[in-house]
RNA sequence: GGGCGAUUAGCUCAGUCGGUUAGAGCGCAUCUCUGAUAAGGAUGAGGUCCCAGGUUCGAAUCCUGGAUCGCCCA
């Protein structure tokens, strides 16, 4: 029986990954991690929902494992944290999606095709892929509880949510009103800010000057500017801004009114000025109306009003008014006395709601008036009409509809809102208690967007999606009724509830409460933004079940999402739950940025330039995956991914981890030797304990880095840590695992199970494997079951780290030199010589051994006072002398550099301080407030780092020629054992011949020839000149023939 | 047009409280080590720390203005 299990040969990383899932779920090993931390303290994470009518990609693999990493490393720190699952299953694309389908382009046809039917379709579509969602979900590790997901379509939902809308209407913040709303007129529906924010396009439009002529003035014109000229039609009044100077002009035989500042800008310099007007003036001006001909508007002259957001930064100075069309002219138009906002007859409106003029328009009926023809066809009768002052193409970002790609028109309707302009205090407030990561974005872009924020428009004029919970009376609109519990509908309308939806819904009518007419729900349907925002009560049916279960999880410690949720789900979270609770839904927020190709580009199927995350698993594998996520960058900078740049991360640190655990299973089977024999860790020799203090450091720094959110230094941590144990310990340990030493077995094994349970929150696949297969029969089932590492004081040593720091520097510094040398490792030599000083002679001396043998040398020599390798300089240290010296600090600097450092040196090593006379005044300089280092004579090779240096005794003698030749030997016997096939353990016969140089180092050094070989006999000078294999050591030649013994 | 962020080596990214000599990985070139390694090590080439002002004894870092890119909003 081996010690530990062996590494299969050649099974990959995907492979190893498959294995694991298995054995997790023949273990049950996610739900053993949830019922072993029963009872315990909770530490709650909310999942924003994805909708599953399409296929995951990378950006979501993103968002799901830093979901991931977090809820498994609290478990492991002992805290239960139930990861409950749920699906976005409403909105409006999914209905575009199933319209696709079906071949339907407008609200029109939905309405013949069914509503039944159509939101039939949409309930199987949106979990159409929930299963490809599941086992990508599962593949990469990330630990939730799929089998009993939230839907925001279920009835439970759907009636958690009307709850919430009662509760919102008792405090009186539920309203229906009318707004000029973006509004997408293929989709028939106005659009909220969130939505709208996805869907600017930077567009050419129209753009045109507008000659009005002013009433009673022949020949006089005032000049308004606009690029929608399909709102033309709908125009009623012309704003100035009544504080701004206007300038009458003569212009290529016209009289034009528009901005004195504007002039030059709009007419060149060829305008003839004739008067200026305050905006106050012009306002008793007016003007012949209206611009295009409409059948139930006649001629007549149209107000010129004052409106205070006129501004002169563009255009004329001059706005034309349409108040169905923009938030502003419907403002100052109704302020104005030119409607009446409270009756809706009164506000002129030449559009449909299918974006189509009405008949009114006369030319124009029925035409759309997004359509570019159209648009030139207006030009064109503004043009033959005289009205054209000038028209061209203007880019700027226009909204579109963020699915279907329709610019939008803004647009005069009925909507319900909720009126959070009333809860911003509280947002505000709420919003100063959220831990944000990165954290600029809550002050900055949340904190702003939270600052002016406006009415929730809530209602959509659409099918599938939560129900507005509203019904009205069909004879007296005032009365309404906002149910909040199916029981509540079931016992008005005396009928059971038994799907929440449209159509169903619909027919759900009762006699209104006074007596006289029917109650009828509206229309609407709600955002589906407000759906996933009420998630923190509604996955759990609350109130109407599981009140506990939800207090004892409410608010979130932690959510995450990509950075564009900002608007979305962190806004309607925060909004819902300050509206119901008066407090966030969580307290801690990390936004992730945007995955983008290797070019920087945004990863989209038109350009084709998506990574497919399955390509990836299955090349390098879903721990790959994850650590790169993790660990490469700042996860809110944004991504520039590709399959290749995982496999670095592969390369660099698991390929390090996973051979570095294959060394350990291999020397501690061969030898035989688990490590239990081994002494106390406290009582082991300095290069263990270094390690193991080496690993208290990294614990200490991990759990404080993950503590932060912080996977980034985190796992550079304890990349930095494996590193050290590959390149270092084991490297330097490589004798004491041949002889199969129980301290050095017991130590590796000791750092690597304990690293298996820091990477366990990061990479919990290859965790596992190690975990499992080096904790013995102690050890838990999974790695994942055990507690997070906490540092162990005992076994930190920050002495010893530093010391082998500087011994380390010491062998780079010898490493540099031999390079420049050119004398190679193989070549042994005389002697080192180190200058150094205190205590870092004390730690080059403390790894002596270590030192001579990494660098194949036989003594070392140390001097102090450096004369004869170099000399010393002192360098200020700018951080201590320039607070004290201030502007005498260049002179300072000056006088510092003029000092004898050999001097100096002394009087600090003695303890005295440097005398230092500067514009008079004489400063003490103490150890702190300078920096010693060796800078080198001429003549001298020497490497040098502060106040350390090393320099080589570079003769080789014929004796230490003769033992770099037995070296060479040696390496070329290993290369030939290796090409025989020979197992690590096996014992040999040797024979050699050749060079007789090489056979007199041979012979000299048999016996160390024969221990590093492995062989039993060796035979020197004898083997054939046809057998064995020929070899060629510093151009000469060497045959070797190896015979397993 | 406004808000937020970014800009550091060929590429991907670090860079602490402002401290004068800016780092790492990848890639490239040369050399090297290795009976764990798909690896490792050394050296080298490669930098206008986006630009311009300013503050300061001292600026990649702070301030102002500008450029470019990204996101968000109009």
């Amino acid at each position: 029986m081996p010690v530990f299990e062996p590494i299969k040969q050649g099974e990959s990383f995907p492979q190893i990954e498959e294995r694991i899932l298995r054995r997790w779920k023949e273990l049950g090993v996610f739900e053993k991690s949830l019922e072993q931390r029963e009872g315990a303290d909770r530490f709650v994470f909310f999942e924003g929902p994805p909708t599953a009518n399409g296929r995951p990609g990378s950006h979501h693999v993103l968002s799901r494992v830093f979901k991931d990493i977090f809820p498994r490393y609290k478990t492991m720190q002992g805290f239960k944290v139930d990861r409950k699952a749920g699906w976005d299953c409403h909105g409006l694309p999914v209905e575009l999606e199933i319209e696709k389908e079906l071949g339907l382009s407008n609200k029109h046809e939905i309405e013949n095709y069914g509503i039944g039917a159509f939101n039939e379709k949409c309930r199987d579509s949106v979990l159409r892929y929930v299963e490809d969602w599941n086992a990508l979900t599962e593949r990469i590790g990330f630990w939730i509880d799929l089998d009993d997901p939230y839907k925001t379509m279920s009835n439970e939902y759907v009636e958690s949510v009307w709850w919430s809308l009662k509760e919102i209407d008792n405090k009186g913040l539920l309203y229906e009103g009318h707004r000029v709303v973006p509004y997408c007129p293929r989709c028939g529906t106005a659009l909220s800010s969130h939505e709208v924010a996805q869907g600017y396009k930077d567009v050419e439009d129209p753009s045109v000057y507008v000659k009005l002529p002013v009433t009673g003035e022949p020949d006089t014109h005032l000049l308004v500017w606009t690029t929608t000229p399909w709102t033309l039609p709908g125009n009623v009044a012309v704003a100035v801004n009544p504080s701004v100077e206007y300038a009458k002009v003569q212009y290529e035989g016209a009289t034009l009114i528009l901005a004195n500042a504007l002039v030059e800008k709009v007419l060149g310099e060829d305008a003839i000025a004739i008067e200026t007007l305050s905006g106050e003036q012009l306002t008793e001006l007016a003007y012949d109306g209206p611009v295009f001909e409409l059948t139930d508007r006649p001629q007549a002259p149209s107000p010129v009003i004052a409106g205070d957001f006129v501004t002169t930064e563009d255009g004329t100075g001059l706005v034309h008014i349409a108040p169905a069309f923009g938030e502003d002219d419907y403002t100052v138009a109704a302020a104005h006395g030119i409607f009446d906002p409270t009756q809706q007859d009164t506000l002129y409106n030449p559009v449909g709601l299918d974006g189509n003029y009405t008949d009114q328009v006369v030319g124009f009926e029925g035409r759309f008036v997004k359509d570019p023809e159209l648009t030139e066809e207006l030009i064109a009768s503004l043009d033959s009409r005289g009205l054209l002052f000038r028209s061209f193409k203007y880019e700027h970002s226009y909204p579109h509809c963020w699915r279907c790609s329709t610019p939008l028109i803004y647009y005069a309707k009925g909507s319900w809102y909720i009126q959070t302009t009333a809860i911003r205090d509280g947002m505000l407030a709420g919003n100063e208690g959220i831990s944000w990561y990165p954290p600029h974005i809550k002050e900055g872009r949340f904190g702003n967007w939270l600052e002016n924020n406006i009415d929730w428009a809530l209602s959509r004029e659409r099918y599938w999606g939560t129900p507005l919970p509203v019904w009205i009376n069909d004879e007296d609109p005032d009365e309404r009724i906002v149910i909040g519990s199916y029981a509540e509908l079931e016992e008005l309308a005396g009928k059971p509830v038994e799907d929440p939806h449209r159509p169903y819904i619909d027919e759900f009518t009762f006699p209104a409460p006074s007596g006289s007419g029917t109650m009828r729900r509206v229309p609407e349907v709600i955002d589906a933004w407000y759906d996933s925002g009420s998630m923190p009560f509604a996955q759990w049916h609350y109130p109407f079940e599981n009140k506990e279960l939800f207090e004892q999880r409410f608010p979130a410690d932690y959510i995450c999402e990509a950075l564009d949720q900002t608007r979305g789900w962190f806004y309607s979270l925060l909004a819902v739950s300050t509206l119901l609770f008066e407090k966030p839904s969580y307290e801690t927020v990390l936004c992730l940025g945007l995955i983008l190709d290797p070019e920087g580009q945004k990863m989209s199927k038109s350009r084709g330039n998506v990574v497919a995350p399955w390509d990836v698993i299955d090349e390098h594998g879903a721990d790959a995956f994850r650590w790169y996520y993790l660990t490469s960058k700042e996860p809110w900078a944004g991504y520039r991914f590709s399959s290749e740049t995982v496999g670095e991360s592969v390369r660099k640190f698991l390929l390090t981890l996973w051979n570095t655990f294959g060394f350990l299973v291999m020397y501690a089977n061969t030898g035989d030797q688990d490590g239990s024999g081994a002494k106390p860790p406290a009582e082991r020799g300095d290069l263990d304990r270094w390690a193991l203090s080496r690993l208290q450091s990294t614990v200490a720094t991990v759990s404080e880095r993950l503590d932060d959110y912080d996977a980034t230094a985190a796992g550079k941590a304890i990349d930095d840590l494996v590193d050290d144990l590959s390149n270092w310990y084991v490297r330097s340990s490589r004798r004491r695992f041949w002889d199969a030493d129980p301290d050095a077995i017991a130590t590796l094994r000791e750092c690597l199970t304990t690293i298996s349970q820091l990477i366990a929150p990061f990479t919990p696949f290859i965790a596992d494997e190690i975990y499992s297969k080096l904790a013995g029969a102690d050890g838990a089932d999974s790695v994942h079951l055990t507690d997070f590492p906490q540092p162990d004081a005992a076994l930190a040593d920050a002495k010893l780290e530093a010391d082998m720091a500087t011994a380390r520097q010491a062998v780079e510094l010898a490493r540099a030199a031999r390079a420049q040398a050119k004398v190679k490792i193989r070549q042994p030599l005389g002697e080192i010589v180190v200058v150094a000083t205190g205590e870092e002679q004390e730690a080059i001396a403390r790894f002596e051994d270590l030192i001579l043998g990494e660098l194949n040398v036989k003594t070392v020599r140390y001097v102090t006072d450096a004369d004869e390798l170099a000399r010393f300089e002192i360098k200020p240290n700018f951080k201590a002398l320039g607070p004290r010296l201030g502007k005498n600090m260049p002179l300072a600097k000056e006088a510092i550099a003029a000092l004898d450092g050999a001097k100096a040196n002394e009087n600090l090593q003695n303890g005295e301080p440097i005398r230092l006379g500067i514009n008079g005044d004489e400063f003490l300089l103490g150890p702190e407030d300078v920096q010693v280092v060796l800078a080198p004579l001429d003549g001298y090779q020497l490497e040098r780092e502060g106040t350390h240096a090393v320099a080589l005794d570079l003769t080789v003698t014929d004796a230490l020629k003769r033992e770099g030749l037995a070296r060479e030997i040696v390496h070329a016997v290993q290369n030939a054992r290796k090409d025989t096939g020979l197992a690590v353990e096996d014992r040999i016969d040797l024979q050699i011949g050749g060079d007789e140089a090489l056979m007199v180092a041979a012979r000299e050094h048999e016996q160390y020839l024969a221990a590093e070989t492995l062989a039993t006999t060796v035979g020197i000078g004898v083997a054939e000149n046809d057998a064995g294999e020929l070899a060629t050591v510093e151009g000469m030649e060497l045959r070797i023939q190896v015979v397993k013994a």
